[in-house]
DNA sequence: ACGAATATTATCAAAAATGACAACTTATTA
DNA sequence: TAATAAGTTGTCATTTTTGATAATATTCGT
């Protein structure tokens, strides 16, 4: 009887205004104000659908929480049946994908918030780690032989490159960088035949 | 005649507290409040010796110029004169080292500012080259038949192997991050040579 | 068409951050 | 020791950001 609820939506369109506002200002940067210009939505329905600041930052860290287990997912899913690594990399350094994955991006912003909220040093940690184990998982597969140790430190390189690059996409950077990106990542790759 | 001036060296501590502010709190979390405190002075004493706010972020800017620089001019003059390469790695990839270096944390948090400040663009623009340029450098130097553009690219993967684990270790991260980045760098110099 | 539950807006209060300046204090030197 | 120029502090006004709530508008089922 009553009225269509609009929290579901509302509420993701807020937290998605708030993650592009986190990217261009900052943690402490992205205010409300700003979010809800963002949002196309006047202020206080920031309050309405989520709460006080403190709550919107939980709801936010949740939603950063879902949308990097989609991206997680997008990556296995978009991986052919063979050359799966080289076509990982493809993806990781590709810079018309990072144009619309904040996923990145967006957690190395909380890492530089970790100091002023606690919880947000095991979820970055967590995050890096879904990354890594992505990554690792794919060069276990394509390199049986390889020890789990240096296929962690395979990992952990191309990871770092990846958010590296990621996170200078911000600015206007020159396309070499990118090449050198991409060309270190397939370096690490090929350094595990060569042995 | 008048009372000796405390500018330079009071320029100096509150410039130093600012950018340990911006490490903690990000570049608007950075408030006077929090920089008067770390730097043990009242509040008005930073606008009698920097200015307002907007002159504020330019003196901070020229001074992590000058502490980039410095960095800079530091590694050079650390290395030994035989097997360079790998002694940079050694300091790159040092957590000590990291621990009172915070030239390449400043540097991340300020690329994240350039969306409202155009100018960070260029300048952590060449505040990066300023890092590949002294790697590269000093690859060549010990690999003279590599090709500028592998020299670059290898330089430019240590640099971003780097940045990454300095921006990580604000959080408390597992030993084997480390491990691996200083091992993912070696496996990129020692591509130059199976090649 | 009417009541009920929800969406949206208007508006005020409180707190935080910045800007600005006058007043006071201290150290040099003539 | 008195004058000078600088350091330091106290205090208030303005702006920005956030908190909170009442009032209004909208949509649904009956």
């Amino acid at each position: 009887m009553p009225r269509p609820s609009m929290k579901k939506i509302r509420s993701e369109e807020i937290l998605a205004a708030y993650a592009k506002c986190i990217i261009r200002f900052g943690f402490e940067g992205a205010t409300q104000e700003k979010i809800a210009s963002e949002a196309n939505v006047k202020r206080p329905i920031l309050r309405h659908y989520l709460g006080n600041r403190r709550q919107m930052i939980e709801a936010l860290i949740d939603y950063v929480d879902i949308q990097i287990e989609k991206d997680l997912e997008f990556l296995k899913e978009t991986l052919p049946d063979e050359r799966r690594v080289g076509a990982l990399i493809d993806i990781l350094f590709d810079q018309e994908h990072a144009a619309d994955d904040d996923a990145g991006m967006m957690m190395q912003a909380l890492v530089s918030a970790a100091y002023s909220y606690p919880e947000l040093n095991l979820k970055t940690l967590n995050w890096t780690n879904g990354y890594i184990e992505i990554v690792k998982d794919e060069i276990v597969q394509e390199y049986p032989n390889i020890s789990d140790e240096r296929a962690f430190q395979i990992a952990f390189g191309i990871v770092a490159l990846h958010f590296n690059i990621d996170y200078f996409s911000q600015i206007s950077i020159p396309d070499t960088w990118w090449a050198a990106s991409n060309n270190a990542a397939c370096t690490l790759v090929r350094s595990i035949e060569s042995n």
